[in-house]
DNA sequence: ACCCGCACCTGTAAGC
DNA sequence: TGCTTACAGGTGCGGG
């Protein structure tokens, strides 16, 4: 589910509840929920730590402490972290079987309940002594955040893979943060052609210059956004994020173009559906140059 | 070294 | 209605 936006957005939610405030309880109900051997204590999962700050890289999330404990996030498929404010001396009993890690936090904007829910359990948590631990061991062999790469980055990244272009940007280790939906809506906008070969697309100055402008563009309006609900995405509230109606290849397969009109069509690519305009993504930029002047 | 294919899970929707 | 199947936003691994 979540990709770059989702996360960030997600962060940027929790913010101003987190930071500053003091986690009072700690709940895990999964142990094999932290990925961690041996004995998960409390202290682990930032019990009496004061939140310091929230850290975004790509897809990763870190809650950290002043005292420099971390917990490393990820949502995987179908993460879900919730704030819901608490009114003195309430309780919270909880009996949704998916919610696998809560947290009770007294912080300048009240008390309230942090939960991760995650249905399908591809996320998870990881505990550190530090936020530079975390950089290292969880971000180890993660590319550039796709809010911040250079052209140059991941032309680097890129020259010397045969891949087709869509698989290397779903690798977080080319590209931290972008997934299925913003790496079609990317190649959508830049008018390429999602097999077109990695090496071939980083040779082309220019259109990585054009590529990585539009992505930015279209991660920080999703961002605004609060991200797109698919399916099953909330933003920390309950609330569905708005971008998913202004998706312009994802998920419109057999629906016209909206530059063109041809007829969206959907392939399958590193194993992910993948959707695509025929025409203003042609394999090849003369029959797009082609295909631009006709109008 | 690179890259593919699969496994990890559950929920939902579509098809019969 | 109920069963079966396909599919879903992600990642990490084994092995070709």
């Amino acid at each position: 589910m979540p990709e770059l936006p989702e996360v960030e957005h997600v962060r940027l939610s929790l913010e101003p509840m987190l930071v500053e405030a003091r986690v009072t309880h700690v709940r895990l109900r999964r142990r094999d929920f932290v990925r961690q051997r041996g004995r998960v204590s409390p202290d682990d999962l930032l019990h009496g730590a004061v939140i310091d700050r929230l850290l975004r890289h790509g897809k990763d999330l870190a809650i950290v402490a002043r005292d420099g404990r971390t917990v490393g996030v990820h949502l995987g498929m179908s993460g879900w972290l919730s704030w819901q404010p608490l009114s003195a001396g309430e309780r919270t009993r909880e009996r949704d079987p998916h919610v696998h890690c809560v947290w009770v936090i007294d912080g300048p904007r009240g008390r309230g309940v942090l939960r991760f829910r995650d249905p399908r359990r591809f996320g998870g948590l990881w505990t550190f002594g530090s936020p530079e631990a975390w950089a290292q061991e969880k971000l180890a062999g993660r590319g550039p955040d796709a809010l911040a790469v250079t052209p140059r980055q991941l032309a680097g990244a890129l020259d010397r893979s045969r891949r087709p272009i869509k698989a290397a940007l779903l690798d977080q280790a080319v590209l931290a943060g972008v997934g299925n939906i913003y790496a079609d809506e990317a190649l959508f906008h830049a008018g390429v052609h999602p097999g077109m070969s990695a090496h071939r697309f980083a040779k082309d100055a220019e259109l990585i210059r054009r590529f990585c402008t539009g992505l930015r563009a279209i991660l920080r309006r999703a961002i605004k956004s609060g991200g797109s609900t698919v399916r099953t995405y909330r933003g920390v509230r309950g609330e569905e994020g708005m971008f998913a109606v202004r998706h312009l290849v994802y998920g419109r397969a057999g629906r016209p173009c909206v530059r063109c009109g041809s007829l969206l069509r959907s392939m399958q690519l590193a194993q992910r559906t993948t959707v695509f305009c025929p025409q203003c993504q042609a394999r090849s930029r003369r029959a797009n140059r082609q295909a631009d002047s006709a109008g």
